[in-house]
DNA sequence: GTGCCTGCAAAAAATTTGCAACAAC
DNA sequence: GTTGTTGCAAATTTTTTGCAGGCAC
């Protein structure tokens, strides 16, 4: 957990996830839990890209009693303090990634073994812009998803339709 | 129901939706009915990115009857003959748009007013394709979404933060 | 001790499915 | 008449919520 620079104001983006949660937590009046920090914790060692379902599964290796609904709960909180952002990727269940920091990426999706792979590029970001501004749009956020099949797919069984 | 060309073989890009809906069921031996007729004639009224719930509604100002089980039916169905395609905005509810022949394109969704603007841009495509080849990737599809504000918004209330 | 948190189970929301009646061919 | 389709309701799936008891402060 290290301290560093816990100072003072909103968010530091520089502090650690969980100095960055705890902080959340006690600006608002918050508490600190024993499965908020299990989640938070194993949320961060998985990686990212992991749904509600593979973050219980694996919280209740170390403890068996963590509800679903608290992995729910942590995860929006998670989110609400920047920490973990959302993504649909359209099959039906919500992922989430580190958020803490990160600068913007998008992702590249194997449509055979699920691989998910980040990815940024500069020159797509400034055409989206550009278009947006086209239209007459502010633009908040966006999303790309490159949906294929990655080389280890592709050489495993090429041309072969997906499952 | 215009008659073009609807001579033989596989999809014939160049019909009426309404004559590719009846080649397609004709092709795979299903039938014909007054339901199915009526939800595609309302989808493709309607324009586009439209959700199965508006889809009952509408239908249903013409016929009370049609139930939702069937309209669900019939998108998937309208889908796998390449007529619809269905899409996530991320609101929980999956979003249908004709599909029949149309070129790629992406989307740029207003956050304050839920306008969605379909845009194409060939340097974004060709970026795209790139990065996949640069990360091994053979791309299949790709979405992209851009999430703002449209003009109307942003001039009603510059600068607020959205509901 | 007060008030937030948790677990459980029930509730919601979107979509799918089983089944008997019904319509198309 | 056979076979696919429909409507209804029940089932599923993912996520949320109400509530009583528990834990943090």
């Amino acid at each position: 957990m290290a301290a560093t620079g816990r100072g003072g104001a909103e968010h530091d983006e520089t502090a650690s996830p969980s100095a960055r949660l705890g902080a959340y937590i006690e600006e608002r009046g918050l508490k600190h839990s024993r499965q908020r920090e299990r989640i938070a914790q194993t949320f961060f060692d998985m990686g990212g890209h992991v749904t509600v379902e593979q973050l219980v599964v694996r919280c209740r290796r170390d403890d068996a009693r963590i509800s679903v609904a608290t992995v729910y709960r942590t995860m929006k909180l998670l989110a609400e303090c920047g920490l973990a952002s959302a993504r649909q990727f359209g099959d039906g269940q919500t992922r989430y990634e580190p958020a803490a920091g990160r600068a913007h990426h998008d992702h590249l999706i194997c449509t055979s073994c699920g691989e998910i792979v980040e990815f940024a590029n500069e020159r797509i970001e400034t055409l989206q812009a550009l278009v947006a501004r086209r239209h007459g749009f502010e633009v908040e956020s966006h999303r790309l998803e490159l949906y294929g099949r990655c080389a280890r797919c592709k050489a495993a069984r090429p041309r072969e339709v997906r499952p």
